[in-house]
DNA sequence: AGATAGCCCATGATATCCCAAAATACCCCA
DNA sequence: TGGGGTATTTTGGGATATCATGGGCTATCT
């Protein structure tokens, strides 16, 4: 099973072009395609990146829960989260170097100016601007050891 | 089973590289993968090593438990986990002689300079500065036998 | 025409590969 | 049980490939 692991942070030329990180192309190519698709966090200020194996489970998995009926029904609000998330996402194009242009409204939502950080989240990856990404990570930790002898998951 | 046990210390060189020891290369092999993962630990000053297919186990399991839900629904201790876990988590490239390197934040945070100190866990293992490792293992035997009468684990 | 995105090649840094020596562990036989 | 020889393992260093980054050129769209 291919694994988004690590973090990379990488510069954007004036051309806006990324490198995506080595390790995350060939996890991705294990996937089948070598291009991920991305869309903005829900949660944070980051660009969620996925690649299209994972986010076909997730299509599959709201079908299955109704969220393609077409007659008004209990599941207005799956047919919310889909369209969201997928009028959202965008496939992204690599270059023969495996280089990457992150769209404006990403960029934008990410705050991210001339650097961006990759963060490998196991099935998935985000990329955030560097600072925002460290003080996140930071008190996502303190979070975490502050539950001393914590209830469960 | 393939188990890591024992205790082995080996030499860095100057370029950085250091031996995996052979048990535990053979044991790695078995678990299908040849190369470890490893990440720092959160509870102690060194280097947590994991075969790829433990660390699959755990992601398998957060991904159950909701850890790749997009919508703020999920909860936040498991997005805090997976981020904080999966973002240090880093692959390590054995070359033909079974040596790695490790990387300079993971050798900052063990204290590491010269020497590295592989400690067999079982499923998993360790690195530690070697006196490191000494002082720790020491204590952990003074605490289990002040345990008098204890019927503790 | 002008701007923009895609494509190709160049470069420096660094990790990986490959061959070889030193050190250690293992084995077999007396 | 001991000794010597052999096989693994660890360690060393030069050559090579990979990666992130930069820049130019060309096709495309307006």
């Amino acid at each position: 099973m291919p694994l988004f692991l690590h973090t990379y942070t990488n510069r954007i030329d004036k051309k806006g072009r990324v490198s995506l990180p080595a390790p995350f192309r060939s996890a991705l190519a294990e996937t089948g395609k070598e291009d991920p698709v991305i869309f903005r966090s829900l949660i944070h200020a980051a660009i969620e990146g996925w690649s299209q194996a994972q986010l076909e489970k997730l299509v599959e998995d709201a079908e299955a829960k109704g969220a393609y009926d077409p007659f008004p029904s209990s599941s207005q609000r799956l047919d919310d989260k889909a369209t969201v998330l997928l009028s959202d996402a965008q496939p992204l194009k690599s270059d023969g170097e495996g280089r990457v242009m992150l769209p404006e409204l990403f960029i934008a939502h990410a705050g991210i100016t001339d650097k961006a950080t990759f963060v490998g989240r196991g099935k998935t990856f985000q990329i955030w601007q560097p600072n925002d990404f460290t003080a996140y990570v930071e008190e996502a930790r303190e979070r975490l050891s502050a539950e001393t002898g914590g209830q469960e998951e």
